[in-house]
RNA sequence: GUGGGUAUAGCCCAGUUGGUUAGAGCGCCAGAUUGUGGCUCUGGAGGCCGUGGGUUCGAGUCCCACUAUCCACCCCA
C-alpha cells in the first residue's frame, strides 16, 4: 500500500518525462500561434459547479466524480472535465468584456472515479481549449483545426476526426421525440442497457453495439436530418471552412458525446490503434453553458484532448521511443585536488549554458569514463596534479576518440567554440 | 458497478506431479598491472515469490479473500 501508487494514477519520469515535455511544448507553441492564452483553474471546484455545468444524468456526475466535503462543510469535486471550470472564471472575471473571442487553453489533470483499462485512467491529463464569445461555425473549424494541428505536427497519421451536429435545443427536442416514438415501437426487441438508456438517454442507444439494437435501429431517424434551417446552414458552414482548411472528416450521426452541455458541432479524432477507448480528442460547440452558470448567453466551443491516449497514438505508430540522456561535457577527475578543480570547472560551464557533468561518487577513472559515456557525453575530460601543475588538459571526442590539448585557463572558452 | 486474464530481483521472464539453501538474461556496482568509455571476461549486491488466511509433515507451486495490474462492458479523454 504505502509503496504503490493509488489505482488509476501513474507515476511519469525518466525517458518518458522527456516526451510529456516535447509534446506539451508542441501545445504551448501551437496556441500562441493561434492566439490562444493559457488559464490555470483550480484542480477542484464546488461541487454544484459540475453538476449544473455537465449535467445531473451523465455518467460522470451520477458514478464518476471525486466528492468530499471539505473542514468548512463545503461540497468540492476534483475537476471531472476542464469545461465548466473555464466557463466559471470566465464569468466571475467577466471576461466577457475582453476583446472577443476569448481564447483560452489549459494543460492538466482531470479526475474520474473509473475502472481503469486501456487509456483509461483515474488520473489523466488533458489539453483543452476553449473559445468564448462566437456563434459562428468559424469559430467551430478554428477550434477543429488546433487539434488538427498538433496531431499534424506530431506526425499522427492513423486518426480520424468525425463530425457531427447535435442542432440547437429547438431541434434536439423534436429529435428526441422523434427518436422515442421510433424506438417506442421496438422497445421490447431492444437489449436491456438499451432499454434503460431509452429512459435515461435516447440518444445513446444509437451508440450500442448489439446486432438486435443495430437492426432495429437502422431505420431510426438521424439528427441531422432533423436539423432546423440555421442548425443545418452552421453545420455546412463549418464543413465548408474544414474543406477550405484542407481537413479530411467525415460525418458520422452517432457521435453523440456523454456530456449535456453540448450543442450543434460535436466532434472526435479517434484512433483505431490503441483498444476499444480510442477517443483521442472530443469537444464541439456549447452555446448554453455560460448562461447555465449564471453568465450572459454566450457561444462557445472547444475540446479535451487526452494526453496519455496522444502519447498511446504516437508510440503505436512510432514503436518506443527512446531517449538518451545527454551531456556536453564529463569532467573526470585524480585525486581531491583534482576533485575540487573538476567542481568548479562543471560549475562555471553549467554557468555559461554548457551542459556539463563530473564525478560525485569517488569512483575511479575508469568508472568516471564509463559513466560518461552512459550519460552520453560529447566530449571529456580528466582532471588530476599533472594537469593543475602543467595548465593544460586533454579534450576527448567521446564519439571519435580524437583528441586535443587545451589551455586549462581558456578550457570554458573553447569548449564553447568546439560546441 | 460488472466480467475475464495476470502478480517471482530495478526490468523482461524461467521455476517439473507440492519436496533441500529460489534461477537465467538485461540493468546496477566492482575488478581484468600505475591515469581514460563502448566489446569481451570475472566477481558482487539485489527477492517476506503482491498481502492475509487455509489445506499439508512440507506451499513460489493447491484453495479462499483482499489489493494492484492488464483487457473488455457501461461511459469518456
Amino acid at each position: 500500500m504505502l509503496t504503490q501508487a493509488p489505482k488509476g494514477t501513474r507515476d511519469i519520469f525518466g525517458e518518458e518525462v522527456a516526451l510529456w515535455q516535447d509534446i506539451e511544448q508542441k501545445m504551448r507553441t501551437i496556441c500562441k500561434n493561434f492566439g490562444i492564452e493559457e488559464i490555470r483553474t483550480p484542480v477542484f471546484e464546488h461541487t454544484e459547479l459540475f453538476l449544473r455545468g455537465v449535467g445531473e444524468t451523465t455518467d460522470i456526475v451520477q458514478k464518476e466524480m471525486y466528492t468530499f466535503m471539505d473542514k468548512g462543510d463545503r461540497s468540492i469535486t476534483l475537476r471531472p472535465e476542464g469545461t465548466a471550470g473555464v466557463a466559471r472564471a470566465y464569468i466571475e472575471h467577466g471576461m466577457h468584456n475582453n476583446p472577443k473571442p476569448v481564447k483560452l487553453y489549459y494543460i492538466n489533470s482531470t479526475f474520474r472515479y473509473e475502472n481503469t483499462q486501456a487509456g483509461r485512467q483515474r488520473q489523466f491529463n488533458q489539453f483543452g481549449i476553449e473559445m468564448l464569445g462566437s456563434y459562428e461555425a468559424s469559430e467551430d473549424a478554428e477550434v477543429i483545426s488546433v487539434a488538427y494541428r498538433l496531431l499534424t505536427e506530431l506526425g499522427i497519421k492513423n486518426v480520424k476526426l468525425y463530425l457531427n451536429s447535435l442542432g440547437c435545443p429547438a431541434c434536439r427536442e423534436k429529435y428526441n421525440e422523434m427518436l422515442k416514438s421510433y424506438i417506442r415501437q421496438n422497445l421490447s426487441g431492444l437489449c436491456k442497457t438499451c432499454r434503460e438508456r431509452f429512459e435515461k438517454n435516447p440518444l445513446r442507444v444509437l451508440d450500442c453495439k448489439e446486432e438486435g439494437c443495430l437492426n432495429i435501429l437502422s431505420g431510426a431517424p438521424l439528427v441531422l436530418d432533423c436539423l432546423c434551417g440555421e442548425c443545418k446552414e452552421h453545420f455546412g458552414e463549418v464543413q465548408s471552412i474544414l474543406s477550405e482548411m484542407g481537413i479530411e472528416y467525415e460525418i458520422n450521426p452517432k457521435i453523440v458525446r456523454g456530456l449535456d452541455y453540448y450543442t450543434r458541432t460535436v466532434f472526435e479524432f479517434v484512433t483505431d490503434s490503441i483498444g476499444a477507448q480510442g477517443t483521442v480528442c472530443g469537444g464541439g460547440r456549447y452555446d448554453n453553458l455560460i448562461e447555465e452558470c449564471g453568465g450572459e448567453p454566450t457561444g462557445a466551443v472547444g475540446f479535451g484532448l487526452g494526453i496519455e491516449r496522444l502519447i498511446l497514438t504516437l508510440k503505436a505508430e512510432a514503436g518506443e521511443l527512446r531517449y538518451n540522456p545527454k551531456r556536453d561535457i564529463f569532467i573526470g577527475s585524480i585525486g581531491k585536488r583534482g576533485a575540487i578543480k573538476a567542481m568548479g570547472m562543471t560549475y562555471d560551464l553549467r554557468s555559461n549554458g554548457i551542459m556539463a557533468d563530473c564525478d560525485t561518487m569517488g569512483r575511479s577513472v575508469k568508472a568516471q569514463m564509463k559513466y560518461a559515456d552512459k550519460l552520453g557525453s560529447r566530449y571529456s575530460f580528466i582532471i588530476g596534479d599533472n594537469e593543475i601543475d602543467s595548465n593544460s588538459v586533454v579534450l576527448k571526442n567521446m564519439e571519435t576518440g580524437e583528441k586535443k590539448e587545451l589551455n586549462l585557463s581558456d578550457v570554458s572558452e573553447k569548449i564553447s567554440e568546439i560546441l
